[in-house]
DNA sequence: AATATCATTAGTATATACCTAACATATGAG
DNA sequence: CTCATATGTTAGGTATATACTAATGATATT
């Protein structure tokens, strides 16, 4: 077996958490914009939403890339878990950005029920330390 | 760049814990045991050591592998991590396997530092939930 | 001396992650 | 309408990590 579409990769949740975050109400985005802002080659982007579109996260269509159904739910679950573990953190004394970029390279192999737990023990905070929105009923 | 060694793969991580925990008072362990408790074919291993040795830290000797210093403390660093989340986790509710699953895909990847932090946050336990001493002055 | 055990080598394969160079195609400027 | 630019895509290449099998070497045990 190889083709684990329930698994994903620290570039591949890069590109989700991107495509979530730089394209303004659902609209698709061009693909050397999203190699843009990740800093790769366009073909090197390329590659990589392609292996998105085979576990279903993408969609692309005439060069632009869109989350799907899956993709959504997969970008909230990592929210969930990053915003949860980057309050813990910050509420422990570490600062906000060094929390934001220990967070981002684990979030996305940590459960969001683990994480629902951990929320509620620190208090539940309803936004990360940031100020973004810890994502609760969205989710199901 | 490439020879990167100061960070670990999965599998790294996992072989230098299954080193730790096999290898009785600091005696090298022969590298079908170790292949045979990860689950892998001999080559595999040797590979996977190899590498770890380019790392410094494992040693081999006579087909036998052995922690060195840097080694043992990179150990220590991921049992300090491991057990602190572990920690968290199980105060917040997550039951102690499931717990402790989780952590092992994440530990190798959190800094020192920043556990310390959370292992105050969380009460400072010596013990994590499966008995095991939280390491502290061992480290410094 | 034969056998069993272990380590090691060599070769293969897949996934991830990156690149350059070349080509295709559309769009806007002149 | 043509040229240049922007963008996407192909093709081909490199490197690392992770695994395997099959064969070979080396060392002990019987």
């Amino acid at each position: 077996m190889s083709n684990d579409t329930n698994t994903i990769t620290k570039r591949e949740r890069d590109c989700v958490i991107c495509l979530k975050e730089n394209s303004s109400s659902g609209f698709p985005m061009r693909l050397h914009q999203v190699a843009a802002l990740m800093n790769i080659k366009a073909p090197t982007a390329l590659n990589l939403i392609r292996r998105l579109e085979r576990k279903n996260l993408v969609e692309i269509q005439d060069g632009m890339a869109m989350l799907t159904k899956k993709g959504e739910e997969t970008v909230i679950r990592i929210l969930l878990v990053h915003r949860t573990y980057e309050s813990l953190l910050c509420q422990s004394g570490v600062p906000k950005e060094t929390a934001c970029e220990e967070v981002a390279e684990v979030d996305y192999l940590m459960s969001e029920d683990n994480a629902r737990l951990v929320l509620k023990k620190i208090g539940s905070p309803e936004k990360c330390p940031h100020g973004k929105p810890i994502p609760m009923e969205e989710l199901h």
